[in-house]
DNA sequence: TTTTTTGTTGATTGACGAGTCAATAAACTT
DNA sequence: AAGTTTATTGACTCGTCAATCAACAAAAAA
């Protein structure tokens, strides 16, 4: 029974689809028919939606970076000063959307799809340089030279924290993760002024 | 052709090709095959000796675990002193054996399996552990009732540096890596003493 | 109303890969 | 010498899964 304009609808389907059950499964290695009946179709569709289980993947991973720009952004909307600005980074980097079970084990996953998945690793790199330059940025009139380092820093840091979150049981815990991150931050910004 | 006493030398060659295999394929979708060819010998051998694909990979993730802690106690054993001994951690932590390539990677592959894999979740944890608790006792005296924080901190930052480390291209720089995280842990003693 | 476009699926294909097995052979034991 | 243990592999089984296809249905266009 076609309902029309069911295109967009579909492929959004998949996409959450698929965070749910790479999230779920932790792991790349789920089917097609999976995350196809998880979105209530046929395996058959999700193919003739995205051609290709690599497409279905890098799709859902599009969805997580751009789901994670949109929450940087939106803490920054409201900050001005520098301090305030590198808070409100941190702060968007483990906001509710991003920093949820399947979300970041699924993000673990494409992370590891990265290594072979050319697409991937752009998409990945694209994200990183970005996070980077936004912490640099902020960061120059505040410890200078350092800028870079401690942008670096800051940016493993934040993956570190993600990455045990995935393995931790239970709930990822936001505060905490925040607390650590926010503390190093004010470390390295304690010698300032 | 049985020279007799082959076990040991077989299990040990497998376990290096798989860290290979995986490390380079950046997966661990690799096969029997691959990792028993590498290793100079049938995938029915290699099942023979494992019994399952699951065990190699277990094998493997604990040697790659005990290679690091092997590293970590290197360096810890002619260091004096809390300060000098979480030097030496953190130095161990990027080990020549531990931080390259094929190692990284493939460790990074065996921490998304620690998400299904409960023998391998266990075996991290244990790890995972064995590192905070070091760290926290030394940090102890330094930081006091940061030390914890700290400690957490202090894993996630190298968890961190070894997941951007796996995504670089080229060879992991090793001296790079270390001095973020030095760097981390010197600015948490500064206000030391 | 015929035709085209869009949506949808069950069934099938074709490849691949983990694990098993039977067979072969060299060494070691008795 | 006969029997047992250890080493080793080619061939095979069996399951799984991505991808394709033929067919059907409803809406839109002609």
């Amino acid at each position: 029974m076609p309902k029309l304009g069911a295109e967009p609808i579909r492929r959004a389907a998949l996409v959450k689809a698929t965070i749910e059950t790479v999230g779920e499964a932790g792991s790349l290695e789920v089917t097609v028919a999976q995350i196809a009946r998880r979105a209530g179709m046929s395996s058959a569709l999700a193919h003739h939606y995205f051609g290709s289980k690599e497409q279905i993947f890098l799709a859902a991973m599009r969805s997580i970076l751009t789901l994670y720009g949109a929450e940087v952004r939106g803490a920054l909307a409201t900050a001005t000063g520098p301090e305030a600005r590198l808070r409100a980074i941190v702060a968007g980097s483990f906001g509710v959307g991003s920093f949820r079970r399947e979300v970041i084990s699924a993000w673990l996953n494409f992370y590891v799809l990265s290594q072979t998945q050319p697409e991937a690793r752009r998409l990945l790199h694209v994200y990183q340089r970005r996070l980077r330059s936004n912490l640099r940025h902020e960061l120059r009139p505040l410890v200078g030279s350092r800028a870079e380092a401690v942008a670096r820093g800051l940016g493993a840091l934040i993956d570190g924290v993600y990455i045990r979150a995935a393995l931790a049981e239970g709930a990822p815990d936001r505060r905490y993760a925040l607390k650590i991150v926010t503390e190093y931050l004010e470390r390295e910004l304690e010698g300032k002024a």
